[in-house]
DNA sequence: GAGTTCTTATTCCGTCCATG
DNA sequence: CATGGACGGAATAAGAACTC
């Protein structure tokens, strides 16, 4: 890499002050999202032309997707979470007319029904995390939402109500796995589904004019490891991803109880092919960086053969610990895209700001994290 | 309506403790 | 006694709710 050409360098990524909670990038939490203006400027810089495909092998809940297509961009996104995937699907096609009236018929037929004769799902440990009237309305309304025939209304639907699941359970936060009191009602659920379907709806008004662009959007609810170049529509000409750390959050965990109750992958079994979540690091037979990096040259390895001949690579990766000692994932990173044919073509740090909640410097460990780019040999 | 308090959401690990 | 589910500490800031 030559010093003085370095493009990334001359960017300011801290987007201090910038509204990261915009649009539809705020209709469902997902930990540690990426601030939108980040795959934002990395497309700026690097997409030659409106032809180019964005892909992200770990889309998470769509950020880079979105931005792709507001750029007019067509996207690939790859998950092995199934949340994951629902919320990007969502996020990167139209909400359907009927989405409004919908919830408010589900939100009008459960108050009537309350209690109900509906028995609760036997989910494990249901009365740990969820008191008997939570359990009652959450029942109702996914009673109602099986009735809704047209799938990306009930996608939407589904979007809505996970985005309150945590909030009415007993779980202390998305990232925080206890039970604590809160002292949430039924009448509660319903008033947070309403605000949470309400927020959805205006989130869509204000993105009106981007989708109806020519870009497309996949998403592949799939192990990027067991990936095949095959599986892959188009040609990649630019990669932006946020990859997972080793020993770091558990989307599995923190959106168990979503997934029970919307009735998508068995939570235990997603992760088992999570990447970095931290059983995979702990008790007899533990997982080290090295585990780490291998999976991330067996990605490298599927990006050069998905990918065009100028493609580049952008990850966005902040460092970790584990069992106490610090391990730079950036380092980690370069390694294996080197096993794997590709060399640095740029890199930046990017310091977070202390003042975002998203990450708080002041309890969370990372205080910055690395851009890199990578190119084929 | 500006200024103040209250409430709620956030957190990219280490460790405890239940259960088999 | 290993495994994996659950728990904790508490600063910070955005947004809501209240006050004058």
């Amino acid at each position: 890499m030559t010093q003085k050409e370095s493009e990334l360098r001359q960017y300011d990524w801290t987007f201090q002050g910038a509204n990261s909670r915009e649009g539809v990038h705020s209709i469902h939490p997902y930990p540690a999202k990426f601030i939108p203006q980040i795959p934002h400027q990395l497309i700026e810089i690097y997409a030659d032309s409106k032809s180019d495909v964005v892909f992200d092998p770990f889309c998470g809940s769509g950020t880079a997707l979105v931005e792709a297509m507001k750029k007019g961009h067509s996207s690939i996104g790859v998950d092995v979470h199934p949340l994951a995937c629902l919320i990007s699907r969502v996020k990167t096609r139209p909400l359907p007319d009927d989405f409004g009236n919908r919830a408010r018929e589900i939100i009008t037929s459960v108050r009537n029904r309350y209690p109900g004769d509906v028995e609760p799902p036997d989910l494990p440990n249901i009365d740990h995390w969820f008191k008997k009237p939570i359990q009652q309305a959450l029942t109702l309304i996914i009673d109602e939402l099986e009735q809704v025939e047209n799938q990306p209304t009930k996608e939407a639907l589904q979007v809505a109500l996970s985005s309150i699941i945590v909030r009415v359970s007993n779980q202390d936060s998305n990232t925080r796995y206890a039970a604590v009191e809160k002292d949430v009602t039924a009448e509660d659920v319903l008033q947070k589904f309403s605000q949470a379907s309400s927020k959805i709806e205006s989130a869509f008004k204000k993105n009106s004019e981007w989708r109806r662009n020519s870009a497309t959007c996949d998403v592949l609810n799939e192990n990027i490891l067991e990936v095949e170049p095959s599986d892959i529509p188009q040609k990649v000409d630019l990669v932006i991803t946020s990859p997972p750390y080793p020993n770091a959050y558990e989307y599995w965990l923190y959106h168990k109880y979503r997934m029970y109750w919307l009735g998508l992958a068995d939570p235990t079994e997603v992760k088992e092919n999570e990447i970095g979540a931290r059983p995979h690091y702990q008790g007899s037979n533990p997982r080290d960086e090295t585990d780490f990096e291998e999976r991330m040259v067996s990605l490298f390895d599927l990006l050069r053969d998905i990918t065009t001949e100028d493609a580049t690579a952008s990850f966005v990766v902040g460092r970790s610990v584990i069992q106490g000692e610090e391990v730079d994932n950036g380092k980690l990173l370069e390694r294996a895209a080197d096993a794997a044919g590709f060399y640095t073509a740029d890199s930046a740090s990017r310091s977070i700001p202390s003042n975002t909640k998203s990450f708080n410097p002041g309890y969370s460990k990372i205080k910055d994290e690395k851009i890199l780019t990578f190119k084929k040999l």
